[in-house]
DNA sequence: AACGATACGGAACGACGTTCCGGTTGCCAA
DNA sequence: TTGGCAACCGGAACGTCGTTCCGTATCGTT
C-alpha cells in the first residue's frame, strides 16, 4: 500500500522516510532560523542546522516563500479562522475589525523580515504573497463589509489595500523602540471610521 | 592658488579636474540608473552608464546611501523647506500637514525603491535613514506642534514615528497598481485628528 | 619637462542564491 | 533475504553582487 490519502480524496505516492525526516528536520530548523535571524538568514545557515545539504531544502522548499508558508501556516490559519469568532463575539463590526487587525500585527511584527519580505517584488516571495493574499483578503473583507453595513466605517476601504498598508507599517517594527507599529497601525483604523 | 572656500570659510583642497568630471557623470548616470531600475540598481550598471570603474564610485560615495542622499538631496531641500510655506499658506495647520506629507508622498512614490531603503537596517543605508530624519522630522514635528496647538490632532504622536509610517506606506507603491499608498496615507493622516 | 600627489580601472575576494550530478539509501518484489 | 531501481541526498560549482585593493595613468605644479 504505497499511496497514502492526502486529505482531500486525492491518492499520492508517500514519500520516502528519510525524505519526511528531513523535511521534519528543515521545518524546525527554519523555525529556529528565523527567530534567531529573521526571514533573510542565509539558506545555508538552515541547512546546517537541519544536517542536510542546501540541495534538500530547494527538493522539499523550491523557493523560500514556501519554506516561509510552511513554516508559519498553522499561525496564519488561526488568524483568518479568528476573524469571523471576533464578528460574532465583539461588540461593534469596527470593534472585532480593530481587534482581527491587532491579531494580525501581533504576528507580524513578532517574525523578523516577514513584513518585508511580504512586501518584497522578488519573484522568490509571490508563493508568500500570494498565500497570505488567499488566506487573509477574504476574512478582511468580510469585517470590512459588516463594518461598513453598519455605517461605522467609510464604504470606499478595499481589504487588500488595507491589508497591504498595515502590512507595511509593520515592517521595521521590533528593530526599533523608536518605532511603535501598533500605533499606527490604531491610528490607521482610526482613520477608517466615518467622521 | 590651490585651494578653495567651500561655503563656509573651510578651506579645502581643490579637487583634480578628472575627479570633478567623474562625480559629475555618476550623479547624472545613478540618476538615470535609479528611473531606470530603482535605487537598488547594481554598482556596476551605475558604473558603465558613467563609464567608470566601479572603484571610482567608492571613491567618490562610500556607501549607496552617499550616491542616493547626493542625487536627490535638492529635491529633499526643497520638501523641508515647504514646510514653513505650508505652515503660513493654508487655511488650517491640520490642512498644512496634509499638503506638507503629500508632497513627502509624492517624492518617495516615484523613486523606485527608496522608500524600502529608507526603512532597511542594512547598515549600508544608516546615512540615508539620518539624512532624511535630520533634515524632515523637525519639518514634520513642527507641524504637529503647531497643529496640535490649535487642538486639531492628538496630542501624542511624534514626528519620527509619524514620517516612519508614511514611508512604510510608501513602500511597493507604483510597482501594484492596486495598491494606493496614498490614500492610505490620508486615512492615516485623517486618523491624527481629533474625534 | 619632470616629478609627486591624486585618481583611475578592473581584477580579485567573500557572501549568497540556485542548479546539477555522482553517490547513497530506502522500499518493494522476487 | 536479497537484488535492483527509483527516490533522495550532499555539496561542489556557477553566476551575481558588494566591496576592497593595488598597479597604472593622469593632473597640476615646479
Amino acid at each position: 500500500m504505497p499511496d497514502i490519502d492526502s486529505g482531500s480524496g486525492q491518492l499520492v505516492p508517500r514519500k520516502r522516510a528519510d525524505a519526511r525526516r528531513n523535511e521534519k528536520a528543515l521545518l524546525d530548523a527554519a523555525a529556529a532560523a528565523f527567530v534567531a535571524s529573521g526571514v533573510d538568514v542565509p539558506v545555508r545557515n538552515i541547512a546546517v542546522r537541519a544536517g542536510v545539504g542546501v540541495g534538500t531544502i530547494y527538493r522539499h522548499f523550491p523557493t523560500r516563500a514556501d519554506l516561509i508558508v510552511a513554516v508559519y501556516r498553522h499561525q496564519i490559519e488561526a488568524c483568518a479562522e479568528a476573524g469571523p469568532a471576533l464578528l460574532a463575539g465583539s461588540a461593534t463590526p469596527h470593534a472585532a475589525l480593530a481587534e482581527w487587525i491587532d491579531l494580525f500585527v501581533d504576528f507580524l511584527v513578532t517574525k523578523h523580515g516577514l513584513a518585508a519580505a511580504l512586501q518584497s517584488d522578488d519573484a522568490a516571495f509571490q508563493t508568500l504573497h500570494a498565500y497570505f493574499l488567499d488566506r487573509l483578503v477574504p476574512v478582511c473583507g468580510q469585517l470590512l463589509d459588516v463594518a461598513v453595513a453598519a455605517s461605522e466605517i467609510r464604504p470606499d476601504v478595499d481589504a487588500y489595500g488595507l491589508l497591504r498598508g498595515v502590512g507595511n507599517l509593520c515592517i521595521g517594527a521590533g528593530s526599533d523602540p523608536r518605532y511603535d507599529a501598533r500605533r499606527l497601525v490604531h491610528l490607521l483604523v482610526a482613520g477608517l471610521r466615518v467622521r
